[in-house]
DNA sequence: GCCAACGTTGGC
DNA sequence: GCCAACGTTGGC
């Protein structure tokens, strides 16, 4: 049981098209980086993971399960690409921004802070716990 | 909208 | 195999 962090830019895949896709999920397509195409594969079903929106919002928004391991990713022929499906759990009654991120010493070693452009990270599990505490759960 | 950071590509 | 050039991402 491991924890993730999903990064969507609001404008093109937004919490709330993720929660319309309900318990079937959506495969996390598109992802073009070796490194967390890597991270996609080390995934097994029942993991979590935080839905991040980058860009404008800049907060983790809500809670997803991974429902499907790694497999070739649909929207490229290019074997080199794999993506795992998840699907939404519930949002966080209280969205934590990137803000409240940076200013807790605590989170100052999370990826999101220190390699802001990887899409799809690790997260620790205190870093989880502590993330989930400051969202309302 | 700008720019720093990072990853990838391709010439040598 | 190195490294300069280029493209993309994402915070500000």
């Amino acid at each position: 049981m491991a924890y993730w962090l999903f990064k969507s830019e609001t404008a093109t895949w937004s919490w709330d098209q993720q929660v319309a896709k309900g318990p079937n999920g959506e495969e996390w397509d598109g992802v073009r980086n070796y490194q967390a195409r890597n991270f996609m594969r080390q995934m097994a079903v029942g993991d979590l993971g935080f839905f991040y929106h980058s860009q404008k919002d800049r907060e983790v928004v809500g809670i997803v399960e991974v429902i499907a391991e790694a497999h070739p990713d649909s929207t490229t022929d290019d074997e080199r690409w794999d993506c795992v499906d998840i699907k939404a759990v519930k949002p966080l009654p209280q969205p934590v921004h990137l803000d409240a991120i940076k200013a807790e010493p605590k989170l100052a070693d999370m990826v999101l802070v220190k390699n802001s452009r990887l899409s799809v990270q690790p997260v620790t599990p205190e870093e989880w716990a502590r993330i989930c505490k400051m969202g309302g759960l």
